[in-house]
RNA sequence: GCGAAAGUGGCGGAAUUGGCAGACGCGCUGGACUUAGGAUCCAGUGAGGAUAACUCAUAGGGGUUCAAGUCCCCUCUUUCGCACCA
């Protein structure tokens, strides 16, 4: 009998000799097929690795460890994300420097992540708070504001008076601070912008060349949310002045029944024409309502339309020539569009709630055996026919769009517009613990970029980074180093005091890993023409529509300028579900159903965790933790090292129950296809035949071995040495399978009756109609009925109609 | 409201894409070995039925088919994403 598994001591053993030997460390070597596999890299909170964080990772360990064996040349990097809040938060709490912080928080995770076996490169960790990494960020960022891709305006923001920092649209939904949860209050700022909607185009057809799933290009499409439609001009009569007010439409065609005009509160038109608003009083007080409303606030009320018209005002119908009301509604948004809309309460929901409310005329211009006075119709499967329309009446909707975009090119009142809801990306934090923005304020030059030779420009040293109560950034406090001179013409000039958002890093770390210590290239082009594109890339919903918008964003800017020569980064994108807790929720430290990594490491070691978090479900799917159901995992490895104690000499076994070619390609597929779950069940199985069998011949125990090894890569490489005398695991080869040898030589197949089981019969591979079904009658299932038809599919399933 | 995905034993989940529903694991029941069992091994385990034949079972209802968890129609539920997006 072999020894009791000490996992404590193996697994010591073979992290010792992986990291100390350095042996997943690569180069680029143009004999040997690259394969770079990517996770998010974490960022280095304080609590630690939490079991999350082992799923997310564990794909791409396997497939790493596969590819290995598989003889590629793979890159499997590690980083840490490691600006941002809690650290900098943490650090004030404890009166520490956040440099501090997070560096004994990356070494707390460097520990556990080697304690768990990860195969990573972990001669390339990057650190995005490294001066040294940090310089090609604002590198980049430089580029973006030369390209004029980076610009500062001035708007409302979403600003959280907890966390006291400015937040970007996708960090406030709900009007809450994703952070800390307390409500956002809407304040006016500078703000600097990355143009992502520039990008919008290629950040959209780009998804058409990548294999992510179709639920995140679904994500990123709605995110994007392209439009395409008209910008119609209406003129409004202002006593005796005409102003133009552009609405943007993607019914153009509808225009025939736009019957009043709608503005937002924020329109600037309003200002312009108020000497003629008759009842100004009432339309100032409802802008200034409007202003208090936060945005989510304008949202959620959306149930009951307000508004108010402007008496005095009119504007003219430009096809149809005729008078109609103008209001001001805050169900019209500023920013989306422009500010404007012609309001058509025949076929959308909204105009039409509205005309209802304040009385307005109601014409139908799409046929539909709707009564549009009752209800509207909303036109979905552009069948309908146009009517009261007098350009186009009786065609379909599609070519009556096209044809009125046409008429009013002609008439010179609108043309064809494309629109987004993505909105640019705010780029800048009024915090301490993130990248410098490398611009300095001369009151001569204007904003200047700093020298790329000075690059990076250092975070001061500082003794009070704690936040200020006026929303501007810790390092306006550091007078010293805000005030400098301008690199153009040497005047007096102050630096930019803000400094960017937690993304930035994350946006191109993926490219440095390719070759993290070059001190001339954000990324070495040599480099880069090996490994190129990210072959796949693991991580969590819940970065779709941000960090994976804006790295690609980024990726393609670099493509532009001629940094990298892939358009797209990631080639394949998989995405882990949560690990829930026991009882099915969301693991949090209120509801104390938090697992920590460590613990199931103390008890079970590091292969029963891996095995067990990859066996736990559908990888794609959220999944509880099951204290108990770890303890399968464990029976299941310690099966796998008894399988050293039932070794026979080939020839005394007979192994005709068990197919290693089949076995190959099933765990094979499945762990190419994330199933992970049901790869581990086959390697149970494959236990299971043997152990009942009660022998096992070398090349079983070596091939389950291989198969196991990506996932349990201790107790193979233990198990593969003791077989092998001394061999080792990572120097073999991944087995292959022969594609002749996965169908048995007999096969027992289910027999129906009408449709109903009624017995099974064991038959050659291969056979034909005729001999299954004399195999059927010497069994005497037919009883001795008369046959109508037989469906009989291949080595599959025999149906007999009989009577 | 719009969009997407899903609903299978006591639980996590399988099902070669229309072909034996419940693989594999947990849990549970009985047994063996034990001073002991939160160790290990063996047997059983969807429900009903005299523990037999058989019948019923994949959210509910209808349909297509020799054959439906899988395809079609309706209803319900859940999760996720987007949301006064013009």
């Amino acid at each position: 009998m072999a020894k009791d598994y000490d996992f404590k001591a193996i697994e010591k053993k073979w992290q010792n000799y992986w990291y100390k030997g350095n042996i997943f460390e690569v180069t680029e070597d143009p004999n040997k097929e690259k394969f770079y596999s990517l996770i998010e890299f974490p960022y280095p909170s304080g609590s630690g690795l939490h079991v999350g964080h082992i799923r997310a990772f564990s794909s791409m360990e396997v497939i790493s460890r596969k590819k290995r064996l598989q003889q590629y040349n793979v890159l499997f990097p590690i980083g840490y994300d490691a600006f941002g809040l809690p650290t900098e938060n943490y650090a004030i709490k404890t009166k520490q420097h956040p440099r501090k912080v997070t560096d004994s928080n990356i070494k707390k995770f460097e520990e556990q992540l080697k304690s768990i076996g990860y195969s990573f490169c972990w001669d390339r960790t990057v650190d995005t708070t490294d001066p040294s990494y940090y310089k090609w960020t604002q590198w980049i960022f430089i580029q973006l504001f030369k390209k004029g891709l980076a610009y500062k305006s001035k708007t409302t923001v979403n600003f959280c008076p907890e966390c006291k920092v400015v937040l970007a649209n996708e960090e406030s939904q709900n009007g809450v601070c994703d952070r800390c949860g307390s409500e956002v209050i809407q304040k006016e700022k500078d703000v600097w912008f990355l143009k992502i909607r520039d990008y919008a185009e290629t950040l959209l057809s780009g998804l058409s060349t990548v294999n992510f799933p179709e639920r995140i290009k679904t994500e990123q499409e709605n995110w994007i949310g392209k439009s395409t439609g008209a910008e119609v001009t209406f003129q409004i009569i202002s006593g005796d002045d005409q102003h133009p007010v552009v609405v943007y439409t993607t019914r153009p065609d509808t225009i025939y029944g736009a019957t009043f005009l709608v503005l937002s509160p924020e329109h600037p038109i309003i200002h312009a024409i108020e000497e003629n608003i008759q009842n100004l009083p009432e339309i100032l007080d409802y802008q200034d309502k409007a202003r208090h409303k936060k945005e989510f606030e304008r949202v959620q009320l959306s149930k009951e339309k307000t508004g108010i018209i402007l008496k005095g005002i009119k504007a003219i119908n430009p096809l149809t020539n005729k008078e109609i009301p103008v209001f001001v509604a805050d169900y019209v948004m500023m920013d989306y569009g422009t500010g404007a809309i012609m309001a058509v309460p025949a076929h959308d929901k909204r105009d039409w709630d509205f005309a209802k409310a304040f009385g307005l005329p109601i014409i139908e211009v799409i046929k539909s055996d709707v009564d549009v006075q009752k209800e509207p119709y909303v036109e979905k499967n552009d069948k309908g026919i146009m009517v009261n329309s007098p350009l186009i009446n009786g065609l379909p909707v599609p070519e009556a769009i096209s044809k009125m975009i046409h008429e009013m090119e002609i008439l010179g009142v609108g043309k064809p517009k494309t629109d987004y809801k993505m909105k640019d990306w705010a780029f800048n934090r009024q915090r301490y613990w993130g990248e410098p923005i490398p611009i300095v304020n001369c009151k001569k030059c204007g904003q200047v970029p700093i020298p790329e030779e000075q690059l990076p420009l250092l975070l001061p040293e500082m003794k009070d980074f704690s936040p200020t109560d006026d929303a501007s950034s810790p390092l306006s406090k550091c007078s010293d180093w805000v005030n400098t001179v301008c690199p153009i013409c040497g005047g007096p000039a102050t630096r930019e005091t803000d400094t960017m958002p937690q993304w930035a890093g994350s946006s191109w770390y993926f490219l440095r890993y390719m070759s993290p210590k070059d001190d001339n290239f954000a990324v070495n082009p040599e480099a880069y023409s090996y490994w190129g594109q990210v072959d796949w890339y693991n991580g969590g919903m819940e970065h779709v529509t941000r960090h994976l918008i804006y790295s690609r964003f980024w990726n393609q800017f670099l493509y532009d300028i001629g940094v990298v020569t892939n358009k797209e980064p990631y080639a394949r994108r998989s995405a882990q579900g949560l690990i829930l807790g026991a009882d099915g929720e969301k693991m949090s430290k209120s509801r104390g159903n938090v697992v920590n990594p460590d613990d199931v490491l103390k008890d079970y070691g590091a292969d029963v965790l891996r095995t067990f978090i990859l066996f736990i479900g559908d990888y794609e799917k959220p999944a509880p933790w099951s204290p108990d159901g770890i303890k399968g995992c464990q029976r299941f490895l310690s099966r796998y090292w008894a399988l050293q104690d039932i070794l026979k000499p080939d020839k005394y076994v007979d192994n005709s129950d068990l197919n290693l070619d089949l076995l190959i390609k099933k765990v094979d597929g499945d762990y190419e296809n994330c199933k992970f779950n049901t790869a581990i069940a086959f390697l149970m199985t494959a236990l299971n035949t043997i152990f009942s069998r009660g022998c096992v011949t070398k090349k079983e125990i070596n091939t389950i071995s291989l198969l196991l090894n990506p996932v349990a890569p201790h107790i193979t490489s233990e198990l593969f040495s003791i077989i092998n005398d001394g061999a080792m695991i990572d120097k073999a080869v991944f087995p292959k399978y022969n594609p002749d040898k996965l169908v048995m030589d007999s096969v027992e197949i289910p027999v129906q009756i009408m449709g109903k089981l009624r017995g099974k019969v064991v038959i050659q591979t291969g056979s034909d109609e005729e001999s299954v079904m004399a195999t059927v009658k010497e069994q005497g299932l037919l009883d001795g009925k008369t046959v109508l038809k037989v469906i009989y599919v291949k080595d599959r399933i025999i149906n007999i109609i009989a009577k």
